[in-house]
RNA sequence: GGUCGCUUAGCUCAGCUGGGAGAGCAUCUGCCUUACAAGCAGAGGGUCAUAGGUUCGAGCCCUAUAGCGACCACCA
């Protein structure tokens, strides 16, 4: 049969990839068989913001499953990788309110909750998409048939389901506590959504005068006077011999005159400012604590836009930063104010917004963690849940053991409405997934839902099963949950890993995932974090325009370590790209040579050259090797070993071998013997690759064999006993070290590739393996002619030699070379061998050695000892 | 304050359970050898942060120190 292929002649990935992807996608190639004899394998992804658009880490994140799904597709897995978005409620809140207001001029107030939510709709539906066409083209292998948004119906209802679940088993509670208020979002936000972040301030040393004298006073210290309206006690440690004697009475709160005790309390520490601290319940997490143990009276001083109340007229209506400047000039005035040090402290900022938050009491909606807990670090104790890599679980153990209850109510209007409803007349709290008719108490049917939406993660939290159909039975769910690997950045084992973790055990009652595998974030050059404010973000699009989705695939897996930050460097997509390249021009040789290549041919083990079988046996080492390192997350290596044996093994030498025999085409046999090795070699690479660069492996597949199956559903290779020939590995190794010495020598003395010389072999042992090799011997070796004797007769005693181990070889070069030179070099070689020699003899002499290393040890060092001596006496002979 | 990570060639990083230090880029020398100059063949370059310890043997295990980084906590 005649082939031809039609591989371009420059490696031009744009000329394929999005067809390859269409052509994937329309033969519905990325959904799952739903095959019950085919064990499940199932990754949800990480679902990005509905909004958003691909940066480095999606890309990264991305790249990762698609590797590990496309493996497991070609193991024979009915595989499933589930996309989707995320409504991420204050994100687009905020983005859409913005755009309003820019191009209406009105606030999400004046357009009431409808028509805001109207808007919301109309953004995503716009913007919706783009993050979905981003993935594509990376090449994201995902069934885009069962693509879900956390506001989608069904998953809505989840959210009900699980919230009511909860709620019953009262693990979710509605009460009054201090929580993180972003006076900017205007809503709350959970313990984790405070990133603290330093600021220098000042700290003020401001004296309150104690009760009932007129010169006695206690002076405190503090980053915010302007709370101190709000005071409701002073604290001193219970141990401060300073202070003993002013415990228990009172002192007078300036500017307001207010008489308000002097406790004690263990959290002031005695070393800080002066070991005095005036405690604020209402705008104070630690006060707060404080207040409770000490049951102080709670006064706020500003709202929740962080604006005065009418605790005192003066300041009324006026913003914090505007009162705290207020507030200093009166006790300044008054003499109040002792002294002002310049300070620097970590002020908790809204992780959207970057604004001042605000500790407020407030009356909020939390699930109740304690219980929730324990199971959750329960499964990972026991391994039933993998962290990858492994330290991973002690920060998340560290954060589970500590957790707090977790505030989920949000001021905001995108999201998850909560299903309590109030009955305005006997005020009952009624939830349930729909408006009840009328209320179970009273009977009255005034009754209003809560305002409030849920934390944007509380929905995420039921992602893995929500998207796979629950509360429904489905058969996606019975079919892939558990699923099977989670692969996320470290950034978000908080937020979302360690939720998933226990809403699903609470609530379905088994893990969501088996497998966590965790990556680090992609920074810059220099390696720093990619920011919109420093305008360092690399555009993985603009990458992919540039040198296609392979290259910037490899070069985001070649040689990573699971969990660790990488930095992207630009020569490393070079490396990528020219790694691409480099196998579509060994492929375009191959397939130059196949024109009439008969794959029906028969082939059998007798049939094979030495160096048919070495690259046989390297590959179907790498295979096992491969699969292992896949199995284990270890992606990096993985592509590493790929890499090497396609480029250093099989372009560098098989190749270059078997070219004598592909140009000889009077040797039929071993012609095609040639042929059907390149074939196979070929063909197993770029399985063997698929996953990590699926679009040059297909585009080159497809013209190798011919044909219309696709190699994203061909068979992953795998490791066969029958392909494992020791003796030629070690036969051609031997062969290869010859080439690299005659090479090196010919490097050191000058001797042009254009000289051909007389190889003149002296060998008992492998006098046939060369025999059989001289075609190739003569090429690689720069030589015209090749003879082989078993003793040294014969030979100048000027001749230039190659000695290894078993095989001498010595190349009449006289007339070509400075003789002083090749003296040296020899002098060189000779060297190395002795300092093996002594090596191995030193390590051999020590007794310790002797009676303690294993057997295998001492007998390799005792085999390389005799080979390097069995060396040295050819130097001297 | 606590936890974790990193420190290996000029640069960016690999190095699995301890058994002769690796890659890519950069540098230097030769090559347009009919798949590939985005290439081929060679070369140079490392007391594996420091100091101890365990071991016959340490880049790898243990302890301490230093520098860098991340996260958690939050002393007003």
């Amino acid at each position: 049969m005649q082939r031809e292929h039609k591989l371009s002649e420059k490696y031009n990935p744009k000329e394929f990839e999005d067809s390859l992807y269409q052509n994937w996608e329309r033969k519905e190639y990325f959904k799952p068989s739903m095959d019950k004899t085919k064990k499940p394998y199932c990754i949800v992804m990480p679902p990005p913001n509905v909004t958003g658009k691909l940066h480095m880490g999606h890309a990264l994140d991305g790249t990762m499953q698609d590797i590990l799904i496309r493996y497991k597709r070609m193991c024979g897995y009915n595989t499933l990788w589930l996309p989707g978005t995320d409504h991420a409620s204050i994100a687009t809140e905020v983005k859409v309110a913005e755009k309003i207001k820019k191009e209406e001029g009105l606030t999400k107030q004046d357009l009431g909750r409808e028509k805001f939510l109207e808007r919301a709709w109309e953004w995503t539906k716009k913007y919706g998409g783009t993050i979905q066409k981003q993935q594509r083209k990376l090449g994201c292998s995902c069934d885009w048939d069962r693509k879900r948004f956390t506001l989608d119906e069904g998953l809505s209802n989840a959210v009900l389901e699980q919230f009511i679940k909860l709620y019953n088993k009262d693990l979710i509670y509605k009460g009054k506590r201090m929580i993180n208020w972003c006076p900017d979002c205007h809503s709350t936000i959970s313990d984790i959504e405070v990133e603290y972040e330093e600021e220098t301030s000042h700290l003020w040393h401001i004296r309150y005068k104690i009760a009932g004298t007129d010169d006695k006073y206690v002076i405190v210290a503090t980053t915010r006077p302007e709370t101190m309206l709000g005071d409701t006690a002073v604290a001193v440690h219970p141990e401060d011999e300073r202070y003993k004697n002013i415990v228990g009475k009172k002192c007078i709160l300036p500017i307001i005159n207010k008489e308000i005790p002097i406790i004690t309390d263990e959290f002031v520490e005695k070393e800080f400012g002066t070991g005095c601290v005036k405690v604020t319940p209402a705008h104070d997490m630690n006060d707060y604590q404080a207040g409770l143990r000490n049951n102080l009276e709670i006064v706020e001083v500003f709202d929740e836009s962080g604006i005065m109340n009418d605790l005192v007229p003066e300041y009324q209506g006026m913003k914090i930063t505007k009162a705290r400047e207020e507030i200093v000039k009166k006790l300044e005035e008054i003499g109040a104010l002792v002294k002002i040090e310049t300070y620097t402290h970590n002020v908790g900022k809204c992780y959207r917004c970057h604004n001042t938050i605000e500790p407020r009491i407030s009356e909020q909606w939390f699930v109740k963690m304690e219980e929730l807990a324990k199971p959750a670090i329960e499964s990972v104790k026991k391994n039933d849940i993998k962290f990858v890599p492994k330290r991973y679980e002690k920060t998340y153990f560290n954060w589970m053991e500590n957790i707090q209850d977790w505030c989920i109510s949000r001021q905001l209007w995108w999201g998850h409405r909560i299903p309590a409803y109030y009955c305005k007349d006997c005020g009952n709290i009624i939830v349930s997934k729909q408006k009840p008719e009328k209320c179970e108490k009273c009977s009255s049917t005034n009754l209003i839902q809560d305002e409030d939406t849920l934390d944007t993660w509380f929905s995420s939290a039921l992602w893995p099963y929500s998207t796979l159909g629950w509360p429904e039975d489905t058969e996606d769910f019975k079919t892939f949950f558990p699923t099977n690997t989670l692969v996320t950045g470290y950034d978000i084992i908080f937020f979302w890993v360690a939720r998933m973790i226990f809403s699903s055990l609470e609530s379905i009652g088994t893990k969501p995932f088996s497998d966590i595998l965790i990556h680090g974030i992609v920074r810059d050059s220099q390696g720093r974090k990619m920011s919109k404010s420093l305008g360092n973000g690399i555009d993985p699009l603009e990458i992919i325009e540039k040198y296609g989705a392979d290259a910037l695939r490899f070069s985001l897996i070649l040689g990573i370590t699971p969990g660790n930050d990488i930095r992207f460097m630009p020569e490393k997509l070079e490396q990528a790209s020219n790694f691409a390249n480099k196998l579509w021009n060994a492929a375009r040789f191959v397939l130059m040579n196949l024109e009439d290549f008969d794959e029906n041919a028969k082939i059998s083990n007798e049939d094979f050259q030495e160096e048919d079988k070495w690259i046989i046996s390297k590959l179907n080492t790498l295979v096992k090797e491969v699969r292992t390192n896949l199995d284990n997350y270890e992606l990096g290596v993985a592509t590493q070993k790929i890499y090497d044996f396609i480029w250093n093994e099989f372009c560098d030498w098989y190749i270059e071998i078997v070219k004598v025999r592909l140009y000889n085409k009077e040797n039929k046999k071993s012609r095609l013997v040639a042929q059907y090795t390149l074939n196979k070699v070929l063909g197993d690479s770029l399985k063997l690759l698929h996953p990590i660069m699926p679009f040059v492996t297909e585009q080159i597949y497809i013209q190798l064999y011919n044909n219309d199956e696709s190699i994203m559903i061909s068979k992953y290779p795998s490791y066969s006993e029958t392909e494992h020939f020791m003796q030629a590995e070690k036969n051609i190794e031997r062969l290869k070290e010859i080439i690299v010495g005659i090479r090196n020598m010919r490097a050191e003395l000058n001797v042009p590739n254009s000289k051909k010389a007389e190889l003149i072999f002296v060998t008992m042992h492998y006098k046939n393996l060369i025999e059989s090799s001289t075609e190739f011997l003569k090429k690689l070796g720069f030589s015209e002619n090749i003879s082989i004797q078993e003793n040294k007769n014969g030979i100048s005693e000027n001749a230039v030699s190659v000695i290894t181990d078993g095989i001498e070889l010595y190349i009449p070069l006289e007339n070509l070379i400075d003789m002083e030179k090749e003296k040296q070099r020899k002098q060189e070689e000779k060297k190395k061998i002795e300092a093996e020699i002594e090596r191995a003899s030193k390590m051999l002499s020590n007794p310790g050695f002797i009676n303690k290393a294993p057997a295998t040890k001492i007998q390799e060092e005792k085999e390389k000892l005799e080979k390097y001596k069995e060396m040295l006496k050819k130097f001297e002979d």
